[in-house]
DNA sequence: ATTCTGACAGCAA
DNA sequence: TTTGCTGCCAGAA
C-alpha cells in the first residue's frame, strides 16, 4: 500500500486524464510531476496497473520516440497496439504513426499539479 | 538494513 | 551520431 500522494498516486491521476485517442510520453509525465528525471519511475508505476478494472489507459503512454516500450507488459502478443487501434492511433512495427499529432501533455494541458492537489484536500 | 532492478530520458564523451 | 552512465522512487530479495 502507498500513501496517497506517493509519486505513484500521482502518475495514476494523470494518467488517468489522458483523452482518448491521445498520447504521451513517460518524461512528460515525470516532468509535470515535477521530478524530471523520473520517467523510469512512470513505467514502474504503470507496470502495477496491469490487469485493472476498468482498464487503466496506460497503452496510452509511451516513450518520446513514439515507441511502445511497455508493450510486452500487457500480456499476450499486442495488447498494447490493438488497444491504440482501437482508438484509431496507428501503430505500425511499434511505433506510433502520428505521434505529434496525437501527442497529449500533460504541462500544457492540466492545470499545474500543486493546483491540483489542493483541489481534492 | 543494504542492494538490485525496472514500461525512461538527459547529458557527457 | 551512438554509447554509456546517472538520477529518480518504490518494492522485492
Amino acid at each position: 500500500m502507498e500513501k496517497e500522494n506517493s509519486f505513484f498516486q500521482r502518475v495514476y491521476k494523470v494518467v488517468e486524464k489522458i483523452p482518448y485517442g491521445r498520447i504521451t510520453n513517460y518524461g512528460a509525465i515525470a516532468r509535470y510531476l515535477g521530478s524530471a528525471r523520473s520517467a523510469r519511475m512512470v513505467g514502474w508505476a504503470l507496470n502495477q496497473t496491469k490487469f485493472q478494472v476498468p482498464v487503466f489507459p496506460a497503452h496510452r503512454v509511451v516513450n518520446r520516440q513514439g515507441l511502445l516500450s511497455g508493450k510486452k507488459h500487457f500480456g499476450g502478443h499486442d495488447t498494447m497496439a490493438q488497444l491504440l487501434l482501437s482508438e484509431g492511433v496507428q501503430v505500425v512495427e511499434n511505433k506510433i504513426v502520428d505521434f505529434a499529432d496525437r501527442y497529449w501533455d500533460p504541462i500544457k494541458e492540466l492545470p499545474p499539479i500543486s493546483v491540483w492537489l489542493d483541489n481534492e484536500k
